[in-house]
DNA sequence: CGAAGAACTTAATCCGGATCAATTTTTGCG
DNA sequence: CGCAAAAATTGATCCGGATTAAGTTCTTCG
């Protein structure tokens, strides 16, 4: 077993100069305003490769953005096995869909050495209108996390176990080039189970899964690093939507 | 094919007589207090059987509460196939996925005869502070929302095809009883072509799912109309989480 | 560096549910 | 009511992916 997160403050550092920037908390809605976002921010830390950042069930006290690094977030079901919800890169917030319990609903555990920045909850209610401000830019990334859980909910439904793994990696490959990230080729931080438990599958059908992309020269992979061979032909053969 | 909705205007009725009451707009924020809820509601309608309460890609001009009867959202994918996206009863607000882009996403079609309250966007702004009160409400349906997918989500990856008929018929019982209406025994108003699709399936399947839970005794079933017989049972056997 | 274990790949078998097909039941309407 | 169309049930077959089982390649750490 992991233990959680001991919390080694990191270098402060302001919104300005947070390599994130405008992915930050979507900040679409700040107009690029990142001052608006100062007072919100608490401490920042960095967790170890799997440390957990928090707990399920535990009271949540903070939301948390992903400086670097990555992590996923997964719950214990009745049968005892992992389900792996999501995962987070740079620039995405934890903890949204806690809020209005206030207490979290899965583990979140880091899947590499990763930074992190708090907003506290004790924020909130300070001042009406950076609280709106800060509401609705919670509300807009509430609003894409909802369209990605219908589009998650689609392909489980239509695509097979290899187009569910080509729209996963092309996703990722997506998320990565808005973050300015390496997107052609990268080296996964997760491991077939986690990827093989988001897409509710088994680890066996991904890595064949794997194989087969390779085999039909969509992409290259050896072991964590993938690249991707032929972006369009991918997308052709595997966006249904 | 359908036409969309003629809007025949219904006897207006204020928030506080209407039967739908604290579920409307699920009002835990409101603490009670309908008459905040006044100023953003727009004109009442009815929609008949199987009419369009608005289409997909049309530009988001309210939202919408169920007062009566029931509806389904529903997407046409790439292959031309529908793909059921949720069903909706009296209190349900239709639209919130929409609001970021102003623009709906998917079909809402009446499943029977169904009333509807208007919330039109334009009442919004005009107000800060009532206008953060509905925002909190939006707000907390769509954390709601968010649970809910992640639920369809794990069932569709772990449940088999039977258990995923029956925590539907389980949760569909609970959001009755919620509403005052019988939840023992009640009659569908979606087809199974329409279960089937929500539940990721075919009808072939949902209908032998139904005849299972039958021959198991946990529920009476005969064409549309649906008894459960032994709720406790069914949650044990069925919900794992 | 090298051993032990974790992670991954590949192959063989099996099963749940999709698909195809044939009735039967229900619904809607003249 | 009675007919036609739509919806639902039931049965037979087939296939994708889960399961089981080795074997191989990475990691990690003494």
């Amino acid at each position: 077993m992991v233990s959680v997160a001991r919390h080694r403050p990191a270098e402060l550092q302001s919104c300005e100069d947070c390599g994130i920037g405008r992915l930050c908390l979507s900040s679409n809605l700040l107009g690029g305003n990142l001052q608006e976002l100062k007072p919100f921010i608490g401490n920042q830390f960095t967790v170890q490769r799997r440390e957990r950042l928090f707990d399920a069930y535990s009271p949540q006290r903070a939301l948390y953005v992903v400086r670097a690094g990555s992590f996923k977030t997964c719950e214990i079901d009745a049968d005892g096995d992992e389900q792996v919800l999501e995962f987070y890169l740079p620039g995405d917030v934890l903890g949204l869909e806690d809020l209005l319990q206030r207490r979290h609903r899965a583990d979140a555990v880091a899947l590499e050495e990763s930074s992190i920045c708090t907003v506290p909850l004790d924020r909130f209610g300070q001042d009406d209108e950076s609280d709106s401000i800060i509401f609705r830019e919670m509300f807009s990334v509430m609003c894409c996390k909802l369209g990605e859980q219908r589009q998650l909910i689609h392909q489980l439904g239509k695509a097979d176990a290899t187009a569910r793994l080509a729209s996963f990696l092309l996703h990722l490959s997506d998320r990565l080039a808005e973050r300015n990230l390496p997107a052609r080729q990268f080296r996964l931080s997760m491991g077939r189970t986690d990827i093989a438990s988001y897409l509710r599958s088994t680890l066996e059908t991904a890595s064949r899964s794997f194989s087969a992309l390779q085999r039909e020269g969509f992409i290259h992979v050896r072991g964590k690093n993938v690249q991707i061979i032929d972006d369009p032909a991918m997308r052709e053969r595997f966006l249904l939507t």
